[in-house]
DNA sequence: GTATAATGTTTTAGGCTTGAAATTAATCAT
DNA sequence: ATGATTAATTTCAAGCCTAAAACATTATAC
């Protein structure tokens, strides 16, 4: 709600101003995705060296292992922000794997649940402990503070 | 190097502690995540419909426009951080648009420069004046030292 | 009650991505 | 010069991902 280039009645800095703003904006955001990608990759060479698994597949463990209950498979797409489709094919490989099962709710026929196994339990939790030691090295450099600052810049992100 | 749990002679602050700040970090990773992928997937939404492309795409060419002589295989795959594999068919259906050329270097048979055609240059150069402006939208909430901050903290993932 | 719309999920077609194997060319040590 | 190693790229198999279409079920409006 800021931008357009806000020409007001005394004009404070100037479209050179705005312009230099927009570029670092844009400098940043090759930066943040750079960092990702690189973190990602790490973590994805980690999983398939120590647990022959995938970064998708661990994320769908992830989340379900926070909702021992079960959840719709909706829900768990919108929870990982990618396709209905994309879900239903990593689930399919859990299931083959045998580390979650998927039920037909009784109420509503169309939908479905999806739960961990009790396999399913027992691995996520070896890989968690992992994961969390991964990801603590790659964030080593970050103490509380710095954590929380962090935090109150991807909300700026986030609002839109 | 400052991992694992630092059991010194005066510990200073315990187990208890150094969970707390492991958990603090797993919860901003999973954060940058989750802001990464909506964000992406923003550009990635709006480069389909206003140009009919998609983001790889759109970041080979940006990587093409930044070095008009023409870049190797092996650095533009390098530069981007990806694998070969991957840019060689990004390029072909690049190659197959129009936007660019492949051509084999002369010094050494094996090496391939890849380059932006006239009609690519003019394609990014409509792209990237949106592309510019999305990535604004999503930044608007950050004004220059914010972009700083944001950029310190980037550095302190990066050093591992 | 039946047609219509809305909801939950899967399927499909097309692209992206990786890691590993294969290919081709250059370099190096005899 | 020849054989072995290294380097640059492509090909391959498998899996991830999206948007759109198809399918099945439930809810809604007459």
């Amino acid at each position: 709600m800021t931008l357009p280039p806000q020409h007001g009645q005394h004009e404070a800095k100037g479209d050179t101003h705005n312009d230099a703003v927009s570029k670092h904006r844009l400098r940043i955001w090759l930066r943040f995705l750079d960092t990702n990608r690189t973190m990602q990759s790490h973590l994805r060479t980690s999983l398939r060296n120590d647990f022959d698994t995938t970064l998708p597949r661990f994320d769908v463990l992830a989340t379900l292992d926070r909702y021992r209950d079960g959840l719709r498979m909706s829900h768990l797409s919108a929870h990982l922000k990618v396709s209905n489709g994309n879900v239903t094919g990593i689930i399919d490989s859990l299931i083959r794997e045998g580390h979650v099962i998927r039920e037909v709710s009784p109420e509503d026929k169309r939908a479905a649940t999806v739960r961990l196994t009790k396999r399913g339990i027992e691995r996520f939790a070896e890989m968690a402990t992992s994961h969390e030691e991964w990801v603590n090295k790659m964030f080593a450099g970050m103490d509380s503070d710095d954590l929380d600052q962090f935090a109150g810049l991807l909300d700026l992100l986030e609002e839109r």
